[in-house]
RNA sequence: GGGCGAUUAGCUCAGUUGGUAGAGCGCAACAUUGACGUUGUUGAUGUCACAGGUUCGAAUCCUGUAUCGCCCACCA
């Protein structure tokens, strides 16, 4: 026996020379595995690609939970002799990464964006990312991970840009992308414009005011932002509203603030008659629900603040100013006129930007949006949104725990236009070009057109556009390779139920639309890692763990385990270090489950088709097998956390507490038929037990493994035979 | 306002098709120099939120109530 045994597991000596030994052994890419003999070459597949991280930063602990499942869902396939592939990757992140940068950069050398130029900024960021990347490779390298890194991807990469480019010049000559002038959600700090999904909602005090417009205007109107109302072209009130029907349909024309205003009384159905008076004052241009209603009533609309939130309009003391300086001088001359009738403090949630902390402005600007209710007639007429939605339903993509279908369905049902293009340096640039700068004439392609006075637009892409295409430009799209031939759809996806609008369900548009085929059969969405008393992961909070803080106290494989045992799908996860010492007495346990076996058969060979067991063993034999069914039912039904604590309980209750306890009596009082049967049995449980266990703590597993001489990597070893006898 | 969940031991949570309540941690007592003290044995603690219903039988299925949480939309 290696005199390693004689002293307690240590993970901090074997966990990198392991993964040195799997990584240098090429057999975390399955071409290599058909090539050497260990996997079939007509094996079925079983792929994956990881979910990139973003390059803003490190792996944290909810990364360590994604890999855990991942990694162990690879290394069973694997050991069943699928032909297995996991593809790394990482994602560029766009807004996310810029504005992390941008923050560093204002911090630490006091200067913004505007003083570099394009390209120069460009590649500052662009370094920043891939410093962070670099980590972060090493992060998934310490995680145990068998990612094939021959195969690493990269959103922002050249062989991802040409299929951004490819993508987006489809959409665009099918009329799926278009170039509107519409109304979005300008973020005037970040300068950019966002999506829906990047807004976050603060609850803030307001005033909200109920004003008239003139003295002789015959409807007093509510508002918070009173800044706002010189852009106003009507005022709606509900059709049912007693109070106003005389005045539907009339035009009134006031003086307000400098400005002189033509407006209109609509009745609209969407106007609440509790609210304030009843009537609302129709502002077009920069609220979202009465842009529709101008829409609708084909009211002017009128722009009265710009991309910086100043005012465009108003009179002299108004115009330049902050909106909310604007609202304060409003307010003080409406009450000087005597037409501010009330003002009282409501609680209201603001729309904030994400990243930046903004506050969003709705601004009608020219973007560049895609169609989801357009009929495609390369897709039997159905819509993008109807493609979102087929795989689901036809089963072809099971999403799990399955309540999130019906939470998927609820925001398809709720799905706008989706504006994808970004007032932002980092990312793909949209691959449009206009001649001599104007909007007469363009082009759109994937290289840029002949002759020189065509100006390539500005704007760059939403960061989910290319995430939106990673399962399959990660295997090599738009080329029909073999890769993707082979391994698409992919099997099995593991997100955050947190990105299940912003990336799973536009991977399903896109792979739909493009490939005709969902991304991947199955979506097992997982929950967020909290701090140990429930509390989110957060900066501010500073009660950030680093997972390299865990692994080097208890190890990797303890990690891994505390996150997976008793882990429903879909669920949080409050992290416990008391929990991770649990598993890391687990791997010890392992430790000295081996040490016992190994030096009690000294001397003994395993021999797997030893026939001569007791009665008594062939019936732990008997359980076992038996066993060894049930949990690899439990795995290939997405029971993780069962399967991984019946494990537990297998090794430690039953082989440890029992079987090794019985076997001190047989081996001094037996006869030697029974011992070299107890010995057999015990040497064929051991093999078991390191199998079963090698997905979800594969470093221990493999260093036993290692230290009783195997001449093979545990990691291609073949999972159990369940129902062959041995 | 729309949607989705949760409520089980002191704490954190499991409980797969309905069949006498489970784990980890914690707690108590005892044991032990030979696989492991990162141990073993034994033990205590629960009206499974509440109220009805279905059933021979409900933590589990149905209805309602309460409390908590999350997501989406959003009040001008």
């Amino acid at each position: 026996m290696n005199e390693k045994f004689l002293s307690p597991y240590n993970p901090g000596d074997t966990e990198k020379r392991i993964y040195e030994m799997w990584e240098k052994s090429g057999f975390f890419n399955p071409d290599v595995c058909v090539e050497k003999g260990i996997t079939d070459e007509n094996a079925p597949a079983f792929s994956m690609v990881l979910p990139p991280p973003n390059i803003t930063g490190r792996l944290h602990l909810g990364h360590t939970l994604e890999h855990s499942i991942q990694d162990m869902m690879v290394r069973f396939h694997r050991m069943k002799g699928f032909k297995t592939l996991w593809v790394p990757g990482t994602d560029h992140a766009a807004i996310a990464t810029q504005a992390r940068f941008e923050k560093d950069l204002l911090s630490k050398e006091k200067k913004s964006r505007h003083d570099f130029s394009r390209e120069e900024f460009f590649s500052m960021v662009h370094a920043f990312g891939l410093e962070n990347q670099k980590d972060m490779q090493q992060q998934m390298r310490l995680l145990g991970s068998s990612l094939d890194w021959s195969r690493e991807a990269f959103t922002l990469d050249e062989k991802r840009s040409i299929a951004v480019k490819t993508a987006f010049k489809q959409m665009f000559d099918e009329g799926l992308i278009y170039r509107g002038h519409r109304i979005v959600n300008w973020d005037p700090k970040g300068q950019t414009t966002i999506s829906d999904d990047e807004i976050v909602y603060e609850e803030r005090k307001a005033k909200l005011y109920t004003f008239k417009y003139s003295k002789d205007f015959p409807i007093a109107i509510s508002t918070t932002r009173l800044e706002t109302k010189v852009g106003d072209t009507a005022v709606a009130v509900h059709p049912d509203d007693t109070r106003y029907q005389e005045f539907i349909g009339k035009t009134f024309d006031v003086d307000f603030c400098g400005e002189k205003l033509h407006i209109k009384i609509i009745a609209d159905k969407d106007v609440d008659m509790e609210f304030g008076t009843g009537a609302l004052g129709v502002t077009p241009s920069h609220s979202m629900i009465d842009w529709e209603m101008a829409e609708r009533h084909s009211l002017p609309k009128i722009q009265v603040i710009d991309e910086r939130a100043k005012m465009l309009a108003g009179n002299d003391e108004i115009k330049g100013k902050k909106t909310t300086e604007a609202r304060e001088i409003i307010a003080r001359i409406l009450a000087e006129q005597g037409l501010l009738i009330k003002e009282e403090e409501i609680n209201q949630n603001v729309s904030t930007a994400e990243r930046s902390g903004g506050i969003v402005e709705p601004l009608p600007k020219l973007q560049w949006f895609i169609n989801v209710n357009k009929p495609i007639p390369s897709r039997g007429n159905k819509t993008l949104k109807e493609l979102m939605r087929a795989p689901i339903e036809a089963n072809e993509t099971i999403i799990l725990p399955d309540n999130f279908q019906k939470v998927y369905f609820n925001w398809i049902e709720n799905l706008h236009d989706w504006c994808v293009s970004r007032q932002i340096i980092y990312g793909h640039r949209i691959p449009v070009w206009y001649k001599n700068g104007t909007d007469s004439k363009i082009y759109c392609g994937i290289e840029a057109p002949q002759g020189d006075d065509w100006a390539q637009d500005t704007d760059t892409l939403d960061t989910w556009f290319s995430s939106g295409l990673w399962t399959f430009s990660t295997l090599g799209w738009p080329e029909k390779t073999k890769d993707l031939l082979t391994y698409h759809p992919t099997s099995f996806m593991d997100p955050a139920y947190e990105i299940l609008f912003f990336w799973v369900a536009r991977m399903i548009m896109m792979s739909e639309y493009f490939l005709g085929v969902p991304p991947f059969k199955t979506v097992l969405l997982h929950g967020i890692v909290r701090d140990k008393t429930g509390k989110k992961f957060s900066k501010s909070l500073k009660n950030g763990i680093e997972p390299e803080e865990i692994i080097a106290q208890y190890g990797t494989d303890a990690l891994r385990m505390s996150m997976v045992v008793g882990n429903t799908p879909g669920s949080d996860i409050n992290f416990d270090q008391q929990k991770v010492k649990a598993y890391k007495n687990f791997a010890n346990k392992l430790w000295n489950i081996a040490r016992f076996i190994l030096s009690s058969t000294e001397g003994v060979n395993f021999d797997s088709s030893f026939k001569d067991f007791t009665e008594t063993d062939q019936k732990l034999v008997d359980e076992e097998k038996a066993f060894i069914a049930e949990i690899t039912k439990e795995i290939e039904g997405f029971k993780f956390h069962i399967a991984s604590e019946k494990i537990y309980h297998f090794v430690w209750d039953t082989v440890a507490d029992v079987i090794l306890e019985e076997s001190k009596k047989i081996f001094a009082e037996g006869d030697e038929a029974a011992i070299l049967s107890r010995k057999q049995y015990l040497l064929f449980t051991l093999e078991n037990i390191l199998k079963i266990l090698h997905p979800f703590m594969p470093f221990v597993t493999e260093e036993i493994w290692q230290l009783t001489e195997h001449e093979t990597l545990l990691l291609v070893e073949k999972w159990p035979h369940t129902e062959a006898q041995k």
